[in-house]
DNA sequence: ATATAAGTAGCAACTCAGTCTCAATAGAGC
DNA sequence: GCTCTATTGAGACTGAGTTGCTACTTATAT
Protein backbone atom coordinates (compact mmCIF):
# COMPACT_ATOMS: atom_id res chain seq x y z
CA UNK A 1 0.00 0.00 0.00
CA UNK A 2 3.03 2.40 0.44
CA UNK A 3 3.55 4.61 -2.63
CA UNK A 4 6.94 3.99 -3.90
CA UNK A 5 7.16 7.63 -5.59
CA UNK A 6 6.41 9.25 -2.36
CA UNK A 7 9.12 11.98 -1.86
CA UNK A 8 11.12 12.31 0.86
CA UNK A 9 11.62 15.73 3.32
CA UNK A 10 14.74 17.71 3.01
CA UNK A 11 16.59 18.13 6.16
CA UNK A 12 16.72 21.91 7.15
CA UNK A 13 18.34 23.54 10.12
CA UNK A 14 15.19 25.67 11.35
CA UNK A 15 11.54 24.75 11.56
CA UNK A 16 8.71 26.54 9.50
CA UNK A 17 7.78 28.17 12.59
CA UNK A 18 11.65 29.90 13.22
CA UNK A 19 11.89 30.45 9.89
CA UNK A 20 8.75 32.23 10.12
CA UNK A 21 10.04 34.07 12.94
CA UNK A 22 13.26 35.33 11.32
CA UNK A 23 11.28 36.43 8.13
CA UNK A 24 8.62 38.62 10.26
CA UNK A 25 11.58 39.91 12.21
CA UNK A 26 13.47 40.81 9.09
CA UNK A 27 10.65 42.56 8.15
CA UNK A 28 9.69 44.30 11.09
CA UNK A 29 6.62 42.40 11.36
CA UNK A 30 5.19 40.56 14.61
CA UNK A 31 5.24 37.12 15.54
CA UNK A 32 1.08 36.91 16.39
CA UNK A 33 -1.26 34.57 18.03
CA UNK A 34 -3.64 34.18 14.45
CA UNK A 35 -0.11 33.84 12.30
CA UNK A 36 1.07 30.76 15.10
CA UNK A 37 -1.79 28.83 14.62
CA UNK A 38 -1.94 28.81 11.04
CA UNK A 39 1.26 28.36 10.15
CA UNK A 40 0.86 25.40 12.97
CA UNK A 41 -1.76 24.28 11.15
CA UNK A 42 -0.06 24.32 7.65
CA UNK A 43 3.00 22.62 8.89
CA UNK A 44 1.52 19.46 10.45
CA UNK A 45 1.46 17.49 7.29
CA UNK A 46 2.08 17.68 3.68
CA UNK A 47 -0.77 17.70 1.15
CA UNK A 48 -2.23 20.08 -1.13
CA UNK A 49 -4.71 22.95 0.43
CA UNK A 50 -6.73 25.76 -0.55
CA UNK A 51 -7.62 29.18 1.36
CA UNK A 52 -10.88 27.93 1.28
CA UNK A 53 -10.19 24.87 3.38
CA UNK A 54 -8.02 26.84 5.92
CA UNK A 55 -11.04 29.07 6.57
CA UNK A 56 -13.43 26.23 7.09
CA UNK A 57 -10.94 24.64 9.73
CA UNK A 58 -9.77 28.00 11.13
CA UNK A 59 -12.33 30.50 10.80
CA UNK A 60 -15.92 28.68 10.53
CA UNK A 61 -16.14 25.96 12.92
CA UNK A 62 -13.20 26.79 15.07
CA UNK A 63 -14.42 28.47 18.46
CA UNK A 64 -12.63 30.41 20.55
CA UNK A 65 -8.63 30.49 20.80
CA UNK A 66 -7.79 28.84 17.72
CA UNK A 67 -9.58 30.55 15.41
CA UNK A 68 -8.46 33.20 12.70
CA UNK A 69 -10.58 35.01 10.28
CA UNK A 70 -10.87 35.16 6.35
CA UNK A 71 -8.54 38.35 5.70
CA UNK A 72 -6.15 37.26 8.12
CA UNK A 73 -5.88 33.30 6.50
CA UNK A 74 -5.21 35.13 2.89
CA UNK A 75 -2.99 37.73 4.30
CA UNK A 76 -1.14 35.04 5.82
CA UNK A 77 -0.49 32.76 3.39
CA UNK A 78 0.79 35.69 0.85
CA UNK A 79 3.61 36.62 3.73
CA UNK A 80 4.13 32.33 4.01
CA UNK A 81 4.59 32.29 -0.21
CA UNK A 82 6.20 35.80 0.00
CA UNK A 83 8.62 34.02 2.61
CA UNK A 84 9.42 31.22 0.89
CA UNK A 85 7.51 28.58 3.30
CA UNK A 86 4.82 27.92 0.77
CA UNK A 87 4.26 27.23 -2.92
CA UNK A 88 1.67 28.94 -4.66
CA UNK A 89 -0.27 27.42 -7.78
CA UNK A 90 -3.30 28.06 -9.61
CA UNK A 91 -5.30 24.99 -10.90
CA UNK A 92 -8.64 25.20 -12.90
CA UNK A 93 -8.62 28.80 -11.68
CA UNK A 94 -8.17 28.31 -8.29
CA UNK A 95 -4.74 28.71 -5.73
CA UNK A 96 -3.46 25.76 -4.44
CA UNK A 97 -0.94 25.52 -1.50
CA UNK A 98 1.38 23.35 -0.40
CA UNK A 99 4.88 23.34 1.44
CA UNK A 100 7.86 24.85 0.10
CA UNK A 101 10.58 24.86 2.73
CA UNK A 102 11.65 21.45 3.96
CA UNK A 103 10.02 20.22 0.65
CA UNK A 104 11.96 18.60 -2.51
CA UNK A 105 11.56 20.41 -5.58
CA UNK A 106 8.75 18.97 -7.89
CA UNK A 107 5.72 18.95 -10.29
CA UNK A 108 2.21 17.23 -10.77
CA UNK A 109 -0.04 14.90 -12.58
CA UNK A 110 -3.56 16.55 -12.25
CA UNK A 111 -6.52 13.80 -12.51
CA UNK A 112 -9.23 15.96 -14.07
CA UNK A 113 -11.55 13.57 -12.87
CA UNK A 114 -10.73 13.05 -8.95
CA UNK A 115 -8.92 16.23 -8.44
CA UNK A 116 -6.12 14.16 -7.08
CA UNK A 117 -2.18 15.80 -7.43
CA UNK A 118 0.41 13.17 -8.19
CA UNK A 119 3.90 14.26 -7.24
CA UNK A 120 7.20 13.44 -9.35
CA UNK A 121 11.00 14.70 -9.49
CA UNK A 122 12.27 15.21 -12.57
CA UNK A 123 16.10 15.99 -13.09
CA UNK A 124 15.97 16.26 -16.49
CA UNK A 125 12.93 18.20 -16.75
CA UNK A 126 15.03 20.73 -14.74
CA UNK A 127 17.45 20.36 -17.42
CA UNK A 128 15.50 20.72 -20.27
CA UNK A 129 13.96 24.07 -18.75
CA UNK A 130 17.35 25.47 -18.28
CA UNK A 131 18.36 24.88 -21.55
CA UNK A 132 15.30 26.36 -22.75
CA UNK A 133 15.73 29.19 -21.30
CA UNK A 134 19.43 30.22 -21.55
CA UNK A 135 18.37 29.54 -25.56
CA UNK A 136 16.29 32.52 -25.15
CA UNK A 137 18.43 34.40 -23.19
CA UNK A 138 16.44 34.07 -20.71
CA UNK A 139 17.05 34.09 -16.21
CA UNK A 140 14.52 31.56 -15.13
CA UNK A 141 13.57 31.96 -11.74
CA UNK A 142 11.17 29.06 -11.46
CA UNK A 143 8.19 26.75 -13.10
CA UNK A 144 4.58 25.54 -13.35
CA UNK A 145 4.73 21.89 -15.28
CA UNK A 146 0.94 20.35 -14.73
CA UNK A 147 -0.08 16.99 -16.53
CA UNK A 148 -3.69 16.94 -17.32
CA UNK A 149 -4.90 13.37 -17.35
CA UNK A 150 -6.42 10.36 -15.82
CA UNK A 151 -5.15 8.64 -13.04
CA UNK A 152 -4.65 4.64 -12.61
CA UNK A 153 -7.56 4.26 -10.11
CA UNK A 154 -9.81 6.81 -12.14
CA UNK A 155 -9.07 4.59 -15.41
CA UNK A 156 -10.22 1.47 -13.59
CA UNK A 157 -13.51 3.08 -12.28
CA UNK A 158 -13.84 4.30 -15.95
CA UNK A 159 -13.22 1.06 -17.43
CA UNK A 160 -15.49 -1.10 -14.90
CA UNK A 161 -18.98 1.39 -15.56
CA UNK A 162 -17.94 1.11 -19.25
CA UNK A 163 -18.35 -2.67 -19.30
CA UNK A 164 -21.57 -2.41 -17.29
CA UNK A 165 -23.11 -0.44 -20.19
CA UNK A 166 -21.64 -3.02 -22.54
CA UNK A 167 -23.55 -6.06 -20.94
CA UNK A 168 -27.63 -3.89 -21.54
CA UNK B 1 15.25 41.87 -36.43
CA UNK B 2 12.91 38.71 -37.76
CA UNK B 3 12.30 36.11 -34.28
CA UNK B 4 14.34 32.85 -35.23
CA UNK B 5 12.25 31.17 -33.12
CA UNK B 6 8.85 31.95 -34.23
CA UNK B 7 6.61 29.16 -34.76
CA UNK B 8 5.23 28.27 -37.79
CA UNK B 9 1.41 27.70 -38.59
CA UNK B 10 0.16 24.29 -39.44
CA UNK B 11 -1.66 23.33 -42.34
CA UNK B 12 -5.64 22.60 -41.81
CA UNK B 13 -8.33 21.37 -43.98
CA UNK B 14 -10.98 23.81 -42.82
CA UNK B 15 -10.86 27.38 -41.61
CA UNK B 16 -11.36 28.09 -38.05
CA UNK B 17 -14.98 29.53 -39.12
CA UNK B 18 -15.82 26.71 -41.12
CA UNK B 19 -14.24 24.53 -38.44
CA UNK B 20 -16.73 26.44 -35.67
CA UNK B 21 -19.65 26.04 -38.04
CA UNK B 22 -19.28 21.87 -37.59
CA UNK B 23 -18.98 22.12 -33.92
CA UNK B 24 -21.64 24.49 -33.42
CA UNK B 25 -23.98 22.31 -35.75
CA UNK B 26 -22.85 19.13 -34.61
CA UNK B 27 -24.01 20.43 -31.13
CA UNK B 28 -27.46 21.22 -32.47
CA UNK B 29 -26.14 25.10 -31.64
CA UNK B 30 -26.89 28.00 -34.45
CA UNK B 31 -24.43 30.31 -36.40
CA UNK B 32 -25.08 33.59 -35.05
CA UNK B 33 -24.06 37.12 -35.45
CA UNK B 34 -22.05 37.55 -32.54
CA UNK B 35 -20.37 34.09 -32.92
CA UNK B 36 -19.27 35.02 -36.54
CA UNK B 37 -18.00 38.49 -35.25
CA UNK B 38 -16.20 37.35 -32.68
CA UNK B 39 -14.15 34.45 -33.96
CA UNK B 40 -13.62 36.73 -37.08
CA UNK B 41 -12.02 39.11 -34.90
CA UNK B 42 -9.76 36.01 -32.86
CA UNK B 43 -8.46 34.08 -35.78
CA UNK B 44 -7.60 37.63 -37.81
CA UNK B 45 -4.11 37.54 -35.71
CA UNK B 46 -1.99 35.00 -33.55
CA UNK B 47 -1.45 36.29 -30.19
CA UNK B 48 -2.10 35.78 -26.65
CA UNK B 49 -5.53 37.82 -25.38
CA UNK B 50 -7.72 37.97 -22.47
CA UNK B 51 -11.68 38.12 -22.44
CA UNK B 52 -11.01 41.62 -21.54
CA UNK B 53 -9.06 43.09 -24.43
CA UNK B 54 -11.98 41.21 -26.58
CA UNK B 55 -14.98 42.90 -24.47
CA UNK B 56 -13.00 46.38 -24.76
CA UNK B 57 -12.37 46.02 -28.68
CA UNK B 58 -16.17 44.32 -29.27
CA UNK B 59 -18.16 45.53 -26.33
CA UNK B 60 -17.53 48.83 -25.44
CA UNK B 61 -15.97 51.30 -27.74
CA UNK B 62 -17.80 49.45 -30.68
CA UNK B 63 -21.18 50.53 -31.80
CA UNK B 64 -23.63 49.33 -34.26
CA UNK B 65 -23.34 46.60 -36.24
CA UNK B 66 -20.68 44.27 -34.70
CA UNK B 67 -21.49 44.97 -30.67
CA UNK B 68 -20.88 41.29 -28.54
CA UNK B 69 -21.94 41.72 -25.16
CA UNK B 70 -19.91 40.67 -22.20
CA UNK B 71 -21.76 37.52 -21.26
CA UNK B 72 -21.64 36.44 -25.07
CA UNK B 73 -17.78 37.03 -25.40
CA UNK B 74 -17.01 34.80 -22.44
CA UNK B 75 -20.38 32.05 -23.31
CA UNK B 76 -18.45 32.00 -26.85
CA UNK B 77 -14.58 31.60 -25.72
CA UNK B 78 -15.91 28.77 -23.93
CA UNK B 79 -17.17 27.28 -26.66
CA UNK B 80 -13.86 27.75 -28.73
CA UNK B 81 -11.80 26.26 -26.25
CA UNK B 82 -15.07 23.33 -26.08
CA UNK B 83 -14.34 23.33 -30.08
CA UNK B 84 -10.40 23.02 -30.18
CA UNK B 85 -10.18 26.44 -31.50
CA UNK B 86 -8.67 27.97 -28.87
CA UNK B 87 -6.18 26.70 -25.96
CA UNK B 88 -7.07 28.37 -22.29
CA UNK B 89 -3.93 29.09 -19.59
CA UNK B 90 -4.35 30.88 -16.45
CA UNK B 91 -1.43 33.34 -15.81
CA UNK B 92 -1.64 35.28 -12.46
CA UNK B 93 -5.22 34.67 -11.53
CA UNK B 94 -6.39 35.52 -14.69
CA UNK B 95 -7.79 33.96 -18.18
CA UNK B 96 -5.15 33.75 -21.08
CA UNK B 97 -6.44 32.50 -24.35
CA UNK B 98 -4.46 31.60 -27.79
CA UNK B 99 -5.09 29.99 -31.06
CA UNK B 100 -4.81 26.26 -30.95
CA UNK B 101 -6.47 25.12 -34.30
CA UNK B 102 -4.02 25.62 -36.96
CA UNK B 103 -1.12 26.58 -34.57
CA UNK B 104 1.90 24.17 -33.27
CA UNK B 105 1.51 22.76 -29.67
CA UNK B 106 4.04 25.23 -27.67
CA UNK B 107 5.00 25.98 -24.39
CA UNK B 108 6.21 29.43 -22.30
CA UNK B 109 8.46 31.39 -21.04
CA UNK B 110 6.50 33.99 -19.11
CA UNK B 111 8.57 37.87 -17.82
CA UNK B 112 7.19 38.41 -14.93
CA UNK B 113 8.46 41.83 -15.38
CA UNK B 114 6.95 42.60 -18.70
CA UNK B 115 4.20 39.93 -18.51
CA UNK B 116 5.32 39.36 -21.86
CA UNK B 117 4.66 35.43 -22.96
CA UNK B 118 8.12 33.85 -24.82
CA UNK B 119 7.00 30.52 -27.34
CA UNK B 120 9.16 27.79 -27.61
CA UNK B 121 8.35 24.07 -28.70
CA UNK B 122 10.39 21.00 -27.32
CA UNK B 123 9.97 17.82 -28.49
CA UNK B 124 11.91 16.63 -25.14
CA UNK B 125 8.94 18.20 -22.94
CA UNK B 126 6.69 15.99 -24.95
CA UNK B 127 8.89 13.41 -24.76
CA UNK B 128 9.55 13.22 -20.64
CA UNK B 129 5.73 13.95 -19.98
CA UNK B 130 4.61 10.59 -21.67
CA UNK B 131 7.60 8.69 -19.82
CA UNK B 132 6.81 10.45 -16.48
CA UNK B 133 3.51 9.96 -17.34
CA UNK B 134 3.04 6.16 -18.30
CA UNK B 135 5.61 5.29 -15.46
CA UNK B 136 2.77 6.15 -12.90
CA UNK B 137 0.19 4.88 -15.08
CA UNK B 138 -1.57 7.92 -15.70
CA UNK B 139 -2.96 8.62 -19.07
CA UNK B 140 -1.91 12.57 -19.90
CA UNK B 141 -3.90 14.62 -22.48
CA UNK B 142 -2.58 17.76 -22.25
CA UNK B 143 -0.05 19.77 -19.90
CA UNK B 144 0.67 23.58 -19.31
CA UNK B 145 4.53 24.24 -18.61
CA UNK B 146 5.24 27.75 -17.80
CA UNK B 147 8.94 29.11 -16.72
CA UNK B 148 8.97 32.09 -15.00
CA UNK B 149 11.34 34.66 -15.37
CA UNK B 150 12.87 37.75 -16.38
CA UNK B 151 13.46 38.03 -20.65
CA UNK B 152 16.41 39.15 -22.28
CA UNK B 153 15.41 43.07 -22.88
CA UNK B 154 14.23 43.38 -19.34
CA UNK B 155 17.19 42.16 -17.94
CA UNK B 156 19.37 44.75 -20.08
CA UNK B 157 16.83 47.69 -18.69
CA UNK B 158 17.70 46.08 -15.22
CA UNK B 159 21.35 46.16 -15.60
CA UNK B 160 20.93 49.95 -16.85
CA UNK B 161 18.94 50.96 -14.14
CA UNK B 162 21.24 48.98 -12.04
CA UNK B 163 24.49 51.17 -13.50
CA UNK B 164 22.76 54.37 -13.22
CA UNK B 165 21.71 54.09 -9.48
CA UNK B 166 25.72 52.97 -8.83
CA UNK B 167 26.76 56.18 -10.30
CA UNK B 168 24.99 58.25 -7.19
C1' DA C 1 -42.58 33.85 -48.30
C1' DT C 2 -44.66 32.75 -43.64
C1' DA C 3 -45.21 30.39 -39.65
C1' DT C 4 -43.31 27.91 -35.88
C1' DA C 5 -40.17 26.21 -32.64
C1' DA C 6 -36.00 26.44 -30.37
C1' DG C 7 -31.55 28.58 -29.44
C1' DT C 8 -29.42 32.88 -28.28
C1' DA C 9 -28.25 37.85 -27.07
C1' DG C 10 -28.23 41.31 -23.92
C1' DC C 11 -29.27 43.27 -19.63
C1' DA C 12 -28.91 43.25 -14.93
C1' DA C 13 -28.43 40.64 -11.05
C1' DC C 14 -25.63 37.44 -9.02
C1' DT C 15 -21.55 34.48 -7.25
C1' DC C 16 -17.10 33.68 -5.56
C1' DA C 17 -12.24 34.44 -4.51
C1' DG C 18 -9.61 37.70 -2.83
C1' DT C 19 -8.74 42.55 -1.03
C1' DC C 20 -9.47 46.76 1.54
C1' DT C 21 -11.09 50.04 5.21
C1' DC C 22 -11.18 51.12 9.66
C1' DA C 23 -11.94 50.94 14.64
C1' DA C 24 -10.46 48.09 18.30
C1' DT C 25 -6.72 45.17 19.99
C1' DA C 26 -2.41 43.20 20.99
C1' DG C 27 2.76 42.77 20.30
C1' DA C 28 7.65 44.80 21.06
C1' DG C 29 10.58 47.51 23.31
C1' DC C 30 11.47 50.51 26.97
C1' DG D 1 3.25 48.96 33.02
C1' DC D 2 3.40 52.39 29.21
C1' DT D 3 3.76 53.77 24.56
C1' DC D 4 3.97 53.16 19.87
C1' DT D 5 2.76 50.82 15.99
C1' DA D 6 1.49 46.57 13.58
C1' DT D 7 -2.34 43.63 13.27
C1' DT D 8 -6.83 41.77 13.76
C1' DG D 9 -11.66 40.98 12.42
C1' DA D 10 -16.11 42.62 10.68
C1' DG D 11 -18.02 43.96 6.82
C1' DA D 12 -17.78 46.50 2.60
C1' DC D 13 -15.84 46.16 -1.70
C1' DT D 14 -13.71 44.52 -6.27
C1' DG D 15 -13.25 42.09 -10.58
C1' DA D 16 -13.68 37.93 -13.20
C1' DG D 17 -16.93 35.12 -14.64
C1' DT D 18 -21.84 33.23 -14.61
C1' DT D 19 -26.92 33.08 -14.69
C1' DG D 20 -32.11 34.16 -15.05
C1' DC D 21 -34.95 36.13 -17.89
C1' DT D 22 -37.28 38.23 -21.91
C1' DA D 23 -37.06 39.78 -26.52
C1' DC D 24 -35.03 38.56 -30.59
C1' DT D 25 -32.70 35.49 -34.17
C1' DT D 26 -32.02 31.50 -36.63
C1' DA D 27 -33.30 27.14 -38.58
C1' DT D 28 -36.70 24.49 -40.49
C1' DA D 29 -41.15 23.18 -42.10
C1' DT D 30 -45.02 24.51 -44.41
MN1 LIG E 1 3.02 18.85 -4.57
MN1 LIG F 1 1.52 30.73 -27.10
ZN1 LIG G 1 -8.31 10.30 -10.59
ZN1 LIG H 1 10.41 41.15 -19.95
Amino acid sequence: MSDPFALEAVDVALSPMERFEEYLKSKGKRITQPRRILIEHVFSHHEHFDADGLIDELSHHSKGADRVSRPTVYRTLNELVESGLLRKMEIGGRAVYEHDYGYPDHDHLYCTQCQNLIEFQSAELRELRDKVASMHNFRATSHRFIVNGVCEQCQKKTRRKKRRVDLI
